[in-house]
RNA sequence: GGGGCCGUAGCUCAAUUGGCUAGAGUUCCGGACUGUCGAUCCGGUGGUUGCGGGUUCGAAUCCCGUCGGCCUCGCCA
């Protein structure tokens, strides 16, 4: 046995006894007499010393240690004196007095720290993957990442759940996101793609009988990379037989609120609800913030007729004027209006207008286009008073909730509206079935085509499909998604129905999903499930703002792993197996 | 595909805004030191300023291109 104990276990209580630790240097203070060694592993760390007077020929091998080597050393555990106790250490009460030591391994001088207190590059972070990964805070986000799992594991185990896995190598359905591709042998000129969720695959275990059904699993999408989306990505997916929207926000609930448990956070007892329609109004997304109010209002019906061609140009065509007050921001600076102008630009918006409350009129930007009984109706509307600044978009509602959504969170932080650790949980419900696609002339659907309407709004479907509302519920931390769901279509007529006002053919249908139209046709039950992002979620559990820093193999922006290489070339004899040509390959210089 | 920020020693950064031999901390190497704990002290190694081109008497600095990293819009049912 190499070891006793690991490097962050040993206190007072060992005192006396011989033991053993492996790990690694993390430093050495050679004080030309005694020499002493921080040795550590995932565990901690615990200090080694070495007297030249007990052992010369040991003294002499310590003195030559480096950080990084891996060494197992054997020794007896000592109480430190009262003036050499290090309360940094949870260890820091004992050492270790050494009598042997073995150096396992040499380590080259490491790029960089483990415990460098200054911020390495995140570019040398992951081409020395191995080195970032022995950092405390890594192995920590990893730590948690693997208690979250089991406390899914646990609820649901209890729950009678079973886990199942579902295929990787599947069918391409080029609905949404981008497949991943993977080209077959054995059958040329076709290709498996990699599952951007296991959607179908539930819903026919559902039809199986399987009855409760789940999975951590990991998920493809061939789109560009942010800061909270990476290509491959891990997912707790659930699917339950004979249950309504209740029933799955239920489970959900009790899986987050042990997750929070085992990650030291706040679950509420009963997370708000709150509809689609009122995050829009409200926030202007269907993924709220709700740590800060600082609330979006419609003011169309106040301003319609003021003497702002702005506004009035805008509702004539169809638009909506939306505004937000900022209680105190009459003091922002002509340079910071046109920064947030310039920053609702992003999203689309063509301007933002806004003026100031002084004493009791309008002052600044489009105060004098906004008469008397506008000022008042603003005032009232928003509860504002001296001091506060209006912001306000014309524009389609799309873009006017979009870009006014991302100004409401832009400034919830920067005027710090809410405490770092405030967690915000919220249910988003009745969502729209559809939206429709301007550029496309057609109608998306806004979840996925398996989504249940209402079952009250069916007959809309035809005359208004844009007013039917669907079975579909998300829960978001602080305006970021971390999962939905819905109840899905059971029935062959309905899910043909949907088909047909999405524009897919039902030639078309089949092609692509004729396995689950014949599947609806054995019995299929009552059915609906949700998915939760594992990644967002420990990534908000540890504080973290790039899903990087709870994966431990990542990519790059650019979809690139800096440690393996991927995505590399392969060789003309693989290409030829697969019966590929690279047409156009890359210029090299 | 678009916009923005960045790239200087192994690492983290500086360089008086175009001017003297590109510096500092840390790592590393050597030396000193028997109670440190981010040890300390002394000395030393270490640079094609990402790469290529241009402007200039002179470029880390300005311009063009290119490569790489990050953030973001589009995209992500």
């Amino acid at each position: 046995m190499k070891r006793t104990h690991n490097c962050g276990q040993l206190s007072s209580g060992d005192v006396g006894g011989r033991v053993r630790l492996c790990g690694w240097v993390r430093s050495y203070r050679d004080h030309g007499g005694i020499v002493f060694i921080d040795l550590r592993d995932r565990e901690g760390i615990t200090q080694i010393v070495f007297d030249p007077s007990d052992d010369a020929e040991l003294h002499k091998l310590a003195g030559s240690l480096r950080n990084e080597w891996v060494i197992s050393i054997a020794g007896t555990v000592r109480l430190r004196g009262e003036d050499r106790i290090n309360p940094k250490l949870p260890t820091g009460k004992i050492e270790v007095v050494a009598d042997g030591l073995t150096v396992l391994n040499k380590s080259q001088t490491v790029p960089f720290e483990p415990d460098a207190t200054e911020k390495v590059s995140e570019d040398m972070r992951l081409r020395y993957r191995y080195v970032d990964l022995r950092r405390a805070d890594m192995t920590g986000a990893l730590r948690l990442r693997h208690s979250i799992c089991r406390a899914m594991r646990s609820v649901l185990d209890e729950r009678d759940f079973i886990e199942i896995e579902t295929p990787f190598l599947t069918k391409s359905t080029p609905e949404g996101a981008r497949d991943f591709l993977v080209p077959s042998r054995l059958q040329q000129a076709c290709f498996y793609a990699l599952p951007q969720s296991p959607q179908l695959f539930k819903q026919i275990l559902m039809v199986s009988g399987l009855d409760k059904y789940y999975q951590i699993v990991r998920c493809f999408r061939d789109e560009d990379l942010r800061a909270d989306r990476q290509p491959e990505f891990t997912q707790l997916d659930v699917e339950m037989s004979f249950v309504t929207e209740a029933d799955v926000m239920e489970v959900t609930n009790e899986v987050l609120q042990k997750i929070c448990r085992v990650a030291g956070k706040e679950f509420p007892a009963a997370p708000t609800v709150l509809t689609y329609a009122e995050a829009m109004d409200k926030y202007g997304s269907d993924r709220p913030d709700m740590r800060f109010e600082l609330f979006l209002r419609d003011v169309s019906q106040i301003v319609k007729g003021c003497s702002f061609k702005v506004f009035s140009d805008c509702l004539a065509a169809g638009g909506m004027v939306k505004g937000v007050c900022v209680p105190g921001g009459a003091k922002f600076t002509r340079k910071e209006i046109d920064g947030y102008t310039a920053f609702v630009g992003d999203y689309g918006a063509k301007g933002l207008a806004w003026c100031k409350v002084e004493g009791d009129g309008f002052a600044g930007g489009a105060a004098k286009f906004l008469d008397e009984p506008v000022q008042t109706g603003l005032r009232e509307a928003f509860g504002a008073g001296a001091g506060d600044i209006f912001f306000f978009l014309a524009d389609a509602p799309a873009t006017v909730n979009k870009a006014l959504a991302a100004l409401r969170c832009r400034l919830g932080e920067e005027l710090q509206l809410f405490s770092p650790d405030d967690f915000a949980w919220c249910w988003v419900t009745e969502f729209p079935l559809v939206e429709w696609n301007e550029d496309q002339q057609r109608w998306d659907s806004l979840h996925h085509p398996f989504t249940s309407p209402r079952p009250d709004q069916l007959e809309m479907l035809q005359a208004d499909p844009g007013a039917v509302r669907s079975r579909a519920y998300d829960i978001v931390l602080n305006g970021v998604e971390l999962g939905g769901g819905s109840i899905r279509i059971h029935s062959t007529d309905l899910q043909k129905r949907i088909f047909g006002l999405l524009g897919i053919s039902e030639d078309e249908a089949h092609a692509r999903f004729g396995f689950l139209l014949d599947a609806l046709q054995f019995g299929a039950p009552p059915h609906g499930g949700i998915a939760l992002g594992l990644d967002r979620i420990v990534m908000m559990m540890v504080g973290a703002t790039s899903l990087r820093d709870v994966i431990a193999f990542p990519k790059t922006q650019r979809g690139i792993c800096p440690l393996t290489g991927a995505p590399a070339e392969v060789e003309d004899k693989q290409l030829a197996e697969l019966d590929l040509k690279i047409i156009a390959p890359p210029q090299k210089a």
